[in-house]
DNA sequence: CTCCTAATAGTGCATATACATTATATGGCG
DNA sequence: CGCCATATAATGTATATGCACTATTAGGAG
């Protein structure tokens, strides 16, 4: 019985694809970390300010949808680059919403991370292939499409009662 | 130049699978968070438990390779588990490692959460259709398993200069 | 048998993540 | 023109993550 136990744990182990979806994330943020890690800046803060210098002028709200990310991880994670002047709010509570944009030295600072992140792709296209790369990146995207309406708020609603 | 750098950082949100790992990892973690609460049960949890399951008196270092997370994360993770009386540690510190096991108690919480996990799984094999999420699973792992020599420590060697 | 090297666990610090809740301001309704 | 319902931001609490560093101990060298 300890056996079943045993191979259904290895089973699931090996099938869930949460498990592996945060293997990933941690392996390849881990790898962007250490490749950030000159120009003293990480993997999730490239991303947010790539983001934010893709659609200048966004919301906080926006930026947390298209990065589908918590508001408020995103209200906290803004505010580490605001206090290092790589990136802009303006407005703050209420209604109208707060407006993002990247200071002169948040781009300085883009701009160094550039070359240093298309090297990082290039290795990877070179040892996935970049065919192999381009299609798991949108298979990750459609999982991640997929599971968005299972999410917490609509949750009740597919509920079955579940043995 | 305003706009070209605007293109090139909508370039980059697009193509940056770090990015997508990332969100794909947050959007499947919230819907397996979901899914678990009524347990008192994170998704991270749930694996460690499973993992601890698959390879019972497994020591830490060696579930944090398989996991791919850091001993030190692990650790603290692990601590979790031992508090609500889930897992039991053998052994601390020193060379011959801490070895870990289920209590009756994890596997009677884990013996409720399985169907909760079937379940979500089944939910999202309808979504995306059992191959293609074979297909995705298999294409993190090898993702990760192919950023792993590149992580902080091997990093040097392969780095040039760069621009 | 002793010592000491190296493998292992844990701490300090910082970032990242999200739910529950609170604070705030604005756009529209009366 | 004033009020207020609601969209938005932020805070409280808890977990998760990893690097730099420290603490501990077992296994081997002598």
């Amino acid at each position: 019985m300890n056996d079943v136990d045993r191979g259904a744990f290895r089973a699931i182990a090996a099938e869930c694809p949460g498990f592996q979806a945060r293997a990933t994330a941690r392996a390849i943020t881990r790898y962007h970390n250490a490749c950030f890690r000159p120009l003293g800046l990480t993997a999730e803060q490239f991303s947010l300010m790539v983001g934010i210098g893709a659609a200048e002028g966004a919301t906080l709200v926006e930026l947390a949808l298209s990065a589908g990310v918590d508001t408020t991880t995103l209200s906290r994670n803004i505010q580490t680059l605001e206090k290092r002047s790589w990136v802009k709010a303006e407005g703050g509570r209420g209604r109208s919403g707060k407006r993002l944009s990247l200071t002169a030295s948040g781009r300085h600072l883009l701009s160094e991370a550039l070359p240093v992140w298309r090297h990082a792709q290039a290795t990877l296209s070179q040892r996935l292939g970049d065919n192999q790369l381009q299609l798991l990146r949108r298979a990750m995207a459609e999982l991640a499409v997929a599971v968005e309406p299972l999410a917490p708020n609509t949750l009740e609603d597919a509920g079955q009662p579940l043995p």
